[in-house]
DNA sequence: CCAAACCGGTTTTTT
DNA sequence: ACCGGTTTGG
């Protein structure tokens, strides 16, 4: 197997180990406890012993989905039926990928290390494109580019070809470029209708040059490491023969998230051994904006012929009416395969509704609630809030900063997007690959050298007439004398920089070489110098990113990773509320689930609504029922009558999901007196449920409003309200405030998002005096600063 | 080359 | 209302 590979690549795959592989597993599961399939119910145990041929499981919410798919690895394994490198296992995510390895590993010990085909579509994609790279014309060292480098080239593309990219931006380009690679279709594949719709029917031709370039940079972007193995299958049934003789058994997770080209590719691989088994849920597919198809799922057994269907219905995450709740909701769509989730422990608590006046209401009262549950000992980590859309998250950060009760958020700004972040790996791209043009494009003028437009020009058309590198056309450039005496001996400067720096690649840890580059090149002094409130933050963030390189083994190996994952681990830290969208919950679960703003426009979507009509009401549906079903014991379920969107206050009726959620799993409350001074919408609603027909917020005569004359405020505390509590999020890795004013003391450094760095000069509770360096003295709640 | 004015877009997110 | 990117003027 492995020695049929031609390249060094294969050198990380062990050699076939003599027998004994499946003796050893099996060993492994006698150490760690009894028979893997004992405490599985009998949908499971046929998931898992189904081992030949296409299987479908339908693994509702919390029915065991992900250790029906580890133990069928095990029982694969200890079964001899394969060795683990001969094993297939696809995620979608770095972390699906992460935690089944995991699990695999408890299973198994030792024999999950051999399982180097366990990956997401796209890493996998890339460990077969590097081992036949020539075949598609790429070089096996090929980069790949993310969403940002992607627009950055095709900005460079559409200049040259002299399209306005005002009437024609790039971004609009890469969307199309991206909808058209989901769908496996290449330059030349593409349906005339579409190739129209950009740039007076140069669509399909601007596609074309792109992937040239491409190809010329040595690079790929995220899609073609699906679509250039499809071409390569295709185009080489040799080279699929070698995967077909290789992958005995494949698993896919969350099948119902796949694209077209996905789909295409695990066809063509399962065209072999025909062992395809996927697992997923038709009821959770809330990706189709970005190129799922729920279908692939719904007519799997005819792309399968044989295909056996199971289906897992035992819920063991939800109590009785929450699930009866998800259930009656899901019912309302249409084309779904159909299953029923029955719960497995009592009926617990209905799932309660409540209104308030407004979206800040709404964040007191689920704040209050918060602290009460607190009190009665449930833990913060066992409570989330999902919302539908990132700009809800606001509104309860600023609650949960003034309470001073510890949050979480998932999902905010990506760390590896960060601008610094990025600034910096573009310095170690170029130091590794010197042919990296688009990172060197980067940082050529970051931190400002005086190099412009005008002298990257210059660089950029020697770079083409001589055909080297960048940076060799800057070194030359140098020597010649068409720069002015600034810029050139600023592009010598920073030439001689990166011949020191890649000098140094492998003679001093990569770590090391960061910092040193970091450090010489300027970068860190730039934002050392920086006022910004943000500055301070990014400074850490850098440092962060030199602490992440460290479990590498090299610059490469990092970079490369990199590229790949895009996604920072955080750690669970201090005990603290999640606050996440909906979708970023898929595969979660809490004791207690908050469910915000259910409310027509927001949720469903409005743009959901009008862009997709009823597909993509269903789907919005389905983000419902994925949010229900994250809660094990508690659902609370909030609408707010008045909310600002894009900054201007509106008025909105409850969400139709509302009354498609079953009366007799559901507790409607009314009484405004559970959440201190928040007042219900309670008695208009009452009537008629939830009175869609008529917004109550017609009528002024609601609590919100009396409370709001009698207290002679505006009776919508929008316009008015302040709103300039500080947003934590922007400058940490995860924002989060910080719990208890713990640890502060006279003398203390702190730092604080708005005023920088300071000295605490005197301590009142949880109010602190502080003397900041740049902004004098000032009175701060504790919750605002963070140790420095 | 840089800072200030200006414009447009604003659901969800991975790789 | 606000952010980020682009254009414009110094």
């Amino acid at each position: 197997m492995a020695e049929s590979y031609p390249d060094s690549l294969s050198a990380d795959a062990p050699p076939p180990r003599p027998g004994g592989i499946a003796a050893r597993a099996a060993a492994g599961l006698r150490a760690t406890g009894p028979d893997y399939l004992l405490g599985l119910n009998p949908e499971q145990r046929e998931a898992v012993e189904t081992l030949d041929g296409p299987l479908l499981v339908l693994a509702g919410a919390g029915t065991g989905k992900t250790r029906v798919l580890t133990t069928r690895i095990a029982h694969i394994l200890a079964l001899g039926k394969a060795r683990p490198f001969e094993i297939l296992a696809v995620t979608f995510t770095n972390k699906a990928a992460r935690e089944m390895r995991e699990r695999v590993g408890k299973l198994l010990g030792q024999a999950a290390e051999g399982m180097q085909w366990l990956g997401t579509f796209h890493s996998i994609g890339t460990r077969i494109l590097r081992r036949h790279a020539e075949l598609v014309g790429l070089s096996s060292s090929f980069t790949i580019l993310d969403t940002d480098d992607q627009i950055r080239l095709l900005k460079q593309v559409l200049a040259a070809e002299n399209i306005d990219d005002k009437r024609w931006p790039a971004r609009q380009l890469a969307f199309a470029i991206d909808g058209w690679k989901n769908r496996a279709l290449q330059p030349k594949d593409v349906p005339a209708g579409e190739a129209q719709a950009f740039a007076a029917g140069r669509g399909a031709e601007l596609y074309a040059i792109y992937q040239a370039r491409l190809k010329q940079l040595n690079a790929t972007d995220f899609g073609d490491l699906l679509l250039e193995p499809i071409r390569l299958f295709r185009e080489h049934p040799d080279v699929l023969e070698q995967y077909h003789r290789r992958f005995r058994y494949m698993l896919v997770d969350e099948y119902q998230d796949t694209n077209v080209a996905q789909y295409l590719w695990l066809r063509l691989l399962a065209q072999g051994s025909k062992n395809l088994a996927c697992v997923g849920d038709d009821d959770q597919s809330i990706y189709g904006w970005r190129g799922a198809e729920v279908e692939n799922i719904l007519r799997f057994d005819k792309d399968f012929p044989g295909a056996k269907v199971v289906r897992l219905e035992r819920n063991y995450r939800s109590t009785g009416h929450i699930l009866n709740a998800a259930s009656g909701l899901i019912a309302k769509n249409a084309g779904r395969l159909g299953k029923t989730l029955r719960p497995q422990s009592e009926l617990g608590e209905k799932v309660t509704v409540a209104g308030s006046w407004d979206s800040g209401e709404e964040a007191r009262a689920i704040g209050d609630e918060i602290e009460a549950l607190q009190s009665k000992g449930c833990k913060l980590d066992d409570m989330a809030i999902l919302v539908r859309a990132s700009f809800q998250m606001r509104e309860f950060e600023e609650r949960f900063i003034t309470l001073g009760l510890p949050y979480r958020v998932i999902g905010g700004p990506r760390f590896y997007e960060r601008a610094e972040v990025r600034d910096a790996m573009a310095y170690l791209r170029v130091i590794a690959s010197p042919a990296d043009a688009l990172a060197f494009e980067r940082i050529v003028n970051t931190p400002k050298r005086g190099l412009g437009d005008a002298t990257v020009k210059l660089i950029h058309d020697r770079a083409r007439a001589d055909g080297i590198t960048l940076v060799e056309a800057s070194r030359r450039l140098c020597d010649g004398g068409e720069l002015k005496p600034k810029a050139r001996s600023a592009l010598k400067d920073l030439v001689l920089s990166f011949d020191r720096w890649s000098g140094q690649i492998d003679r001093i840890p990569h770590t090391q070489l960061a910092e040193t580059v970091l450090e010489e090149s300027g970068y860190t002094d730039m934002w050392a110098k920086d006022r910004t409130a943000e500055a301070q933050g990014r400074l850490e963030n850098l440092k962060e990113l030199v602490r992440s390189m460290e479990p590498f083994e090299n610059l490469r190996g990092f970079l490369e990773h990199v590229s790949l994952v895009m996604d920072a681990d955080r750690g669970p830290g201090e005990d603290a509320v999640t606050i996440m969208t909906l979708h970023a919950a898929k595969g979660l679960e809490y004791d207690t689930v908050f469910l915000p703003g259910w409310e027509e426009g927001l949720f469903p979507h409005q743009r959901s609504l009008d862009e997709s009509g009823r597909a993509g009401l269903e789907e919005e549906r389905r983000l419902a029922y994925v949010g229900l079903t994250r809660a094990k014991r508690r659902a609370k379920v909030w609408f707010a009558s008045n909310r600002r969107i894009h900054g201007m206050w509106q008025s909105s009726i409850p969400s139709r999901f509302l009354d498609e959620l079953p009366e007799a799993d559901v507790d409607v409350i009314e009484a405004p007196a559970t959440f201190g001074g928040g007042g219900g919408m309670g008695g208009s609603y009452g009537a008629s449920r939830f009175d869609r027909a008529e917004p109550f917020n017609s009528t002024y005569d609601t609590p919100g409003w009396r409370r709001a004359q009698e207290r002679g405020t505006q009776p919508s505390p929008g316009p008015g309200a302040r709103r300039s509590g500080p947003m934590t999020i922007e400058g940490e890795l995860v924002a989060s405030s910080s719990a208890k004013s713990a640890g502060f003391s006279r003398g203390s450094r702190v730092f604080h998002q708005k005023f920088g760095n300071g000295t605490v000069v005197e301590i009142d509770g949880n109010k602190l005096t502080v003397a900041f360096d740049k902004a004098g003295h000032k009175k701060v709640l504790d919750g605002f600063v963070k140790a420095a």
